[in-house]
DNA sequence: TACGGGCGGGG
DNA sequence: GTGTACGCCCGTA
């Protein structure tokens, strides 16, 4: 029997434990695959007498409120395990269920033993015990039941033996869902306010599937709305919905914190039960700490939550810093959610009104985004899936230190080595108080320059760890004592002998490198990438997280030394690359971390890129450094009020007039989109070679400001009401503009973004700020002081006018008058 | 500059 | 569910 299993979970029964394997087969029916598997931990018996413990462990067993059975040991064997680089003793502890583990484990560890791996999540061990990987093609032996022993909607296949057969995968059913919900006032609550619609919209067999399910009448020519009765019934359909899609991958966005939990309350609040699980189970949520960590899971259905995915692995890929659905669908897909007033919708509902009908089709939009956005990213989340061999329910949930942890369990598994257990309270508290040097910034000076060439070292943590054995197992070994230390951190030294730690991440990086030159040839037959390039970005972000990994407090292998000695080495290799710049006659000037900045001079280009080769003959391992780009004009700024160039702040434009802005505040939300404007037109001008009529541009703008020319809507400042009014103790514009807003009959709530602008009169700032429509003549001189002067004066020092020049002149309209 | 509190996503 | 774990930004002291 050959099957693609996606859903995982396990049940005691009959004093067993049996793992269920919700899966498809070749036919792309749903199967579900059960085998028998133990439930086992380790404790280390250096020092210990076999017979001694064979006692302490022959009919131990612990009481467990929670079971109807107490906790107790089945079995024991010897086994010999790698813990941190040395080879040692263990048992390993067969105990008759999973939640008996951490129980007998405490009971050991409180007698005196050292126990390991109690803390696995079963159904995590089992998949790296027997070695497969969920939604790729494994293998059975074994037979289809057929009696109704299991409570199981679909055929149920008894399993002697589970194998993986390949990486091949099959297609997966998707299916987004949306709800939209009564919120007078913006007023989200479950408890007292009902659900109005529903969207779904998917793709099974090549057709398009979409549906509103909505409780009110009124007219419209949506033809795949479906008005039924009442709430209750709505969820109802809900339920019979998804059962006939039947989808193996169920998405929303922010479904784990908003749409399920809300179905769910709904749901008890009305008496419906959501028996959506394959094995009747309902529908699951749970709050961790916060809404924000709560979970909803179906089983027998991949639930997979977009935001959640995006926010713990993808974000790294995104320019945008809010993660709404319609900021992520701007940018993933080019398109956005519709337009409309959510403030209406109670008010249209509570009226029949016709104009719901707008409102259905935002509904839609909003799964079908979702749907379009999970298609999107599936090749990631399939990559990150199958490389950490973990179910993607699980996978999209985690943080990188999860993921690089789960991945390094895995690893382990092959080379029988035993993981470390994870630090208690006190060693990580310890831990939280530690940290190590970074890296290095070269001071930059402020300047205009010409032909910029920068050099970055490709993946400089990941291939210094490796080609250094930078791992806890090699650290001060006996053996190579006094041969080679860290420089700059003269007391460690590391094994020159390939360790664990290390060697899996040289595996990571040595097949990016392969896959590479995959996608290179792919490319050249003009074949798809798109699951290679994911591949190739997964491989590399788990490799660059590595270095986090050893420094993080809660991490198994936890090694602040590995983690001091690799930014030490990355120190040492970048000054050791400038020296060399030096000597080879280019002028340096900047670097950061693992990038250098030289002058070409009356170089040429070939010469820079022999200096290059010369680096990289001498660099050991995986270590490489390379050609990022040549550049036509660069511009380095002041530190505010100091002669010193600014760290990571600067500008540069290439032949082809694309610029590379880091650092300036061009983004800033709380600026005008007019100081944006400037700042940005003043550095192209700069770097074209304009910067003669920088000072006229600027002067334009002033004038136009004087006179009152420019829109009101390029002055709008933006600030977020962040709580309760009453609750402000330094009173700012936008808060005393929420004040206004509250009298003049708006709601006011925190999450509120005010819109003003600062208007001409007496008083201070805040009680000239006024909304946009209030307005009527804008202060001139505080939009020139307060956001043309610092969005450009150091951009403009740089050019020859001093702070001085621009500001002093005369207080009260300074740059006003001097340009004036 | 150090610390504490609140936010995020969703209607 | 054999799992403890948020991290960043803003305002205030």
């Amino acid at each position: 029997m050959r099957f693609y299993p996606y859903d995982f979970q396990y049940k005691v029964k009959e004093g067993k434990v049996y793992v269920y394997l919700y899966s498809k087969d070749e036919e792309g029916k749903k199967i579900c695959v059960v085998q028998e598997h133990p439930p086992f931990f380790y404790a280390a018996v250096k020092g210990i007498k076999a017979e001694e413990l064979a006692k302490q462990l022959s009919g131990l067993s612990v009481e467990d409120k929670q079971s109807s059975q107490p906790a107790k040991v089945l079995r024991w064997e010897e086994a010999e395990k790698e813990l941190i680089g040395k080879n040692e003793a263990f048992w390993k502890i067969y105990v008759n269920y999973p939640k008996a583990v951490p129980l007998i484990a405490k009971e050991l560890q409180e007698r005196g033993l050292v126990t390991y791996e109690k803390d696995i999540l079963f159904i995590h061990r089992y998949l790296r015990d027997i070695g497969i990987v969920p939604m790729t093609l494994c293998e059975a032996e074994g037979e289809l039941i057929t009696s109704s022993r299991f409570n199981i909607k679909i055929p149920v296949f008894m399993a002697q033996e589970i194998k993986q057969v390949s990486d091949k995968t099959t297609n997966w059913d998707i299916l987004a869902l949306d709800i939209e919900t009564y919120a007078k006032n913006k007023e989200i609550n479950p408890q007292i306010n009902p659900i109005l619609m529903i969207a779904f919209y998917g793709i099974k067999e090549g057709k398009k599937f979409k549906k509103v399910l909505t409780w009110k009448e009124f007219k419209n020519g949506v033809d795949y709305l479906e008005v039924v009765k009442d709430e209750k019934e709505l969820l109802e359909r809900t339920k019979e919905v998804i059962a006939e899609f039947s989808p193996d991958i169920l998405t929303g966005y922010f479904s784990d914190g908003f749409d399920l939990p809300y179905i769910k309350t709904r749901a008890e609040k009305l008496g419906v039960r959501l028996t959506l699980g394959l094995d009747n189970s309902e529908l699951e949520t749970r709050n961790k700490v916060s809404f924000r960590d709560g979970e909803a899971k179906i089983t027998g259905i991949m639930h997979l939550d977009v935001l959640k995915f995006i926010k713990n692995i993808f974000w790294g890929n995104l320019k945008t810093d809010t993660y709404t659905l319609d900021a992520v669908a701007g940018e993933l897909l080019g398109y956005k959610k519709h337009d409309v007033d959510l403030n209406k919708l109670a008010e249209y509902w509570d009226n029949g009104d016709d104009e719901l009908e707008t409102f259905v089709e935002y509904n839609l939009q909003d799964s079908r985004l979702t749907y379009q956005l999970f298609v999107k990213l599936m090749p990631s989340i399939y990559e990150f899936t199958t490389l950490v061999g973990l179910p993607a329910y699980d996978v999209i949930r985690m943080r990188f230190s999860r993921l690089v942890e789960s991945y390094i369990l895995r690893r382990a598994m092959e080379f029988n080595v035993i993981a470390p257990n994870k630090p208690g309270g006190t060693e990580m508290e310890q831990r939280m108080q530690e940290s190590v040097q970074g890296a290095f910034v070269f001071e930059p000076e402020p300047g205009l320059y010409q032909d910029v060439v920068i050099f970055d070292f490709r993946s400089l943590y990941p291939t210094i760890i490796t080609a250094h054995n930078l791992g806890p197992e090699a650290l001060q070994c006996k053996c190579c004592q006094g041969k080679t230390n860290v420089p700059g951190k003269e007391e460690y030294w590391f094994c020159e002998k390939k360790k664990f730690l290390p060697g899996v991440l040289e595996d990571l990086i040595i097949r990016r490198t392969d896959l590479k030159k995959e996608i290179k040839n792919l490319k050249g037959a003009g074949k798809d990438t798109k699951f290679e390039e994911a591949r190739s970005y997964t491989l590399k972000i788990l490799a660059n997280s590595f270095y986090g990994y050893l420094g993080f407090f809660g991490a198994r292998w936890y090694c602040l030394e590995c983690a001091a000695s690799t930014t030490a080495y990355a120190r040492d290799y970048i000054k050791k690359t400038i020296a060399k710049a030096e000597e080879r006659g280019f002028k340096v000037i900047y670097a950061d971390t693992d990038s250098c900045f030289l002058l070409l001079g009356d170089k040429k280009l070939e010469e820079a890129l022999h200096f290059m080769d010369e680096v990289n003959i001498k660099l050991p391992g995986q270590m490489e450094l390379e050609y990022e780009g040549y550049f036509k004009r660069g511009i380095f700024v002041a530190l505010k009020g100091s002669e010193k160039g600014a760290k990571k702040k600067y500008a540069l434009i290439d032949k082809e007039g694309k610029m590379k802005i880091t650092g300036f505040e061009v983004v800033r939300r709380n600026w005008s989109s007019l100081a944006k404007e400037v700042q940005e037109k003043v550095l192209r001008l700069v770097l074209e070679g304009q910067e003669d009529k920088v000072l006229d541009y600027v002067r334009k703008i002033v004038k136009e400001l004087q006179a009152g020319k420019v829109e009101m809507k390029k002055l709008v400042i933006r600030t977020q009401i962040t709580r309760e009014l009453s609750q402000y103790k330094s009173i700012g514009p936008h808060v005393l503009v929420a004040r206004r807003m509250v009298e003049r009959g708006d709601v006011v709530v925190p999450g509120l973004v005010v819109e003003y602008v600062i208007t001409k009169g007496k008083g201070l700032v805040r009680e000239r700020a006024k909304l946009v429509e209030e307005a009527k003549e804008y202060d001139a001189n505080y939009y020139i002081n307060n956001q043309i002067l610092p969005a450009v004066s150091s951009i403009m020092a740089v050019l020859g006018y001093s702070e001085e020049e621009l500001a002093s002149d005369e207080k009260q309209t300074g740059l006003g008058s001097f340009f004036g």
